[in-house]
DNA sequence: TCTCATGTAACTCATGATATTACATGAGAA
DNA sequence: TTCTCATGTAATATCATGAGTTACATGAGA
């Protein structure tokens, strides 16, 4: 498996939720992994995160897996990127936190003007979107393309 | 040395230069690198870009090193983050490119959206300032502090 | 009680950024 | 000319991190 260059956890965890609206029952981290093309393992290490805070539920055993603990409506993307612990937003930063250097000072405080209002930014965009609104614009993406209805993962995740 | 999570290039490039323009003659890679904790062919691979794109001028042998090859007005932050090699601004992306998955389309699409325009905020608000203006501020905060004038790389930077 | 599924610790592996080594090139001083 | 200083750059090594993997414990249902 190639490896990326950016942490791209935020975007698997909302299409894996958003799959499981579509779901009736639980999924196992075995079916998600592989729709994923990554391991069960870690699919569970993420997705207990965001059972602590309420997002999901786990069941053990037979008919057991993953399933959804709240109404979409009531997620929004913020809500997913902070339960998955706030991972670091930008990939660029200053070299030091508090120089003594009066230089340094004032480059770190130029670019941490634009490096906040930047994050502002993605949280306050993150915070507006609903996981409703995302699924609406998937029945939407498929009624325009008029074909017939078909969420199955692991038929569309086919390898 | 301890290890960056994210890129502090742009940062350290911005501090050189602005150390440079306080600076009679030319400054060497050796006393750079000191001053900014790393090895001198570190600094030389950074501003041997610098260099190409006429920001700085380097002269070898006795009495040699890097200088400034353009005036502080005329190099906005944007400039070097552009001489750097424009590289990415952002820690966080999506899993895929183009996927087949509907779903997936639909999270690619609201997550891009965000990136976007995070980004071009950034962009923008790099190339709003110049190096001149936090020379300026540096200038400022030397005449609050009403200290003694003292941009001495060497002193400024002892460890 | 057997199987399935999650829970989690420990470990390995791949990658990319940075650092280091080594040597070539060119400029000025002696 | 020759010595020293400084950059130019290829090749290599180091290190932190994220992701993947293995191994085994726990608990639920058939």
């Amino acid at each position: 498996m190639s490896y990326m260059r950016y942490d791209s956890r935020l975007s698997g965890v909302l299409h894996i939720l958003l799959h499981l609206a579509e779901q009736n029952g639980p999924m196992t981290s075995e079916v998600l992994a592989r729709a994923m093309e990554t391991n069960p393992v870690v699919i569970r290490r993420i997705m207990a995160g965001l059972r602590n805070q309420g997002y999901v539920r786990s069941e053990k055993g037979h008919g057991g897996g993953w399933s959804l603990a709240r109404d979409l409506s009531r997620i929004t993307l913020r809500d997913i990127y902070t339960a998955l612990g706030s991972p670091a937003l930008l990939a660029i930063g200053n070299r030091t936190e508090s120089p003594d250097c009066l230089v340094e000072q004032a480059v770190n405080t130029a670019l941490d003007r634009a490096f906040h209002d930047a994050e502002a930014l993605l949280l306050a965009r993150f915070g507006e979107v609903t996981l409703s609104m995302l699924r609406a614009e998937v029945h939407d993406r498929l009624a325009t393309r008029g074909e017939p209805y078909n969420h199955d993962l692991e038929t569309v995740h086919a390898s």
